[in-house]
DNA sequence: TTATTAATTGTCGTTTTGACAATTAATAAT
DNA sequence: ATTATTAATTGTCAAAACGACAATTAATAA
């Protein structure tokens, strides 16, 4: 009766941009592919959305097999749907970019694949267009993170704010001024300080703090203004 | 070779969520369907991605063919694919939000769809999860709004303060004080003040204003801060 | 001429911002 | 033990932004 069987049909990809710190630089995993096309050459994660499943489904399946993590911060990005993206066979792909702990990410024993972190801005070429992807997330990162909490999702639970400094930094390519960002992030009372202290980094050493959860929660949507001079 | 053809492929769609305002509320464009399935039930403005189409060809293509409008602005929301949202067959479809001068749009004859303005606020249960991309897209126009100079794309080229503030009262829903918001408005820099008056409102009168094209542009992603007290 | 109405400009205390300085808490060197 | 050193933390302050609220203005209608 209706048309919908002579419409073409396609495949549905996901493609996941995991972003992680490692203490001083952002960090991006990639791996490199066993499979044709482009064997050998550096991809994002990512695999077809199957049958049963949603994108996020497909999403959070790939960074689990890829990654071991389950329940990762992960956001749609938008859709990349050129005709001829894909050499083989026209593919819609889902970007998501991911947020995770890197000291979390254990190496998943993988046949296909072969998993590794590069520094952001020290990366591999990438297969059709995932260096696009790449720039799209990065930017996006940067917009989110200026207005929303969400930075915190790079870090270990115990946490200092020199080192959401330094994240800060890194992710907006910006220089901050440590005792004004000190106020701000302290200012929007997501933050628990801790009685320990980390003294790895230096004499006096820097406390601890963790995230209230509850607040975090509540404040998740909430706008906020951590980076000075803010233009996008 | 490549496992490609293994795969299951599927129908994409776009699904375009209109909007446009009336000089007092904010309204948005359905269409009564043609053909089944859901025969003669209110709908979305959309369409099956072509095989030769990026998504956002296909809803520039259908709004075209819907509202005669081209070049309007159209933002990807995000896409909608859980397995069974189309009760046919598995369909993704993608989600954009336009932004349209109401005045602009001329009804398309069209034997398949019967086009129809709605009140945002009062309109018919749609098919499919199309209510559901409606409550997404409010959200995030409101967002999108409140800190970027996008709903002058909802006005004439000409338009004055006081519909400007009506307009953005009815994106966010809430009463907004009209000195503090004329002060705003104005201090942003990218309006430019016409020595023609609209005196269909007040004795008075209030003066048109035009968008100054360059600054507009240039501030296209500039964060401004529009909604008081603004909590998303 | 006056009343009316909505547009526009003005006032002002509070809060936020961001540039910059001073202090503090630890360790390492003398 | 004392001092130097280093990074974390707290402090200062003037300028700008914010938002609650009042007064004025420009037109038309009575």
């Amino acid at each position: 009766m209706i048309e919908y069987s002579r419409q073409p049909h396609y495949l549905v990809a996901v493609d996941c941009i995991v972003f992680g710190f490692d203490g001083e630089h952002l960090k991006i995993l990639l791996v490199k592919r066993g499979l044709e096309p482009e064997i050998n050459k550096w991809s994002l994660i990512g695999g077809f959305v199957g049958a049963d499943e949603s994108p996020d489904d497909a999403a959070n399946r790939v960074l689990k097999k890829m990654t071991g993590l389950e329940g990762v911060y992960l956001e749609q990005m938008q859709i990349y749907g050129d005709p001829g993206r894909d050499p083989i066979e026209r593919t819609f792909s889902v970007g998501y970019f991911a947020l995770i702990d890197i000291h979390k990410y254990q190496a998943q024993l993988n046949d296909d694949y072969e998993a590794e972190w590069f520094l952001i801005n020290d990366r591999p070429k990438l297969i059709f267009d995932h260096n696009q992807m790449v720039a799209d997330a990065r930017k996006k990162l940067r917009y989110k993170a200026a207005l929303h909490p969400i930075l915190f999702e790079m870090l270990p639970k115990k946490f200092t704010i020199p080192q959401l400094h330094i994240l800060f930094e890194e992710v907006n390519d910006t220089k901050i001024d440590t005792r004004n960002f000190s106020r701000k992030i302290t200012s929007t009372g997501l933050l628990i300080k801790l009685a320990e202290k980390d003294k790895t980094g230096s004499k006096k050493g820097a406390f601890y703090f963790k995230l209230d959860k509850k607040k975090y929660i509540a404040n998740s949507q909430a706008f906020l203004n951590l980076i000075p001079n803010l233009r996008v």
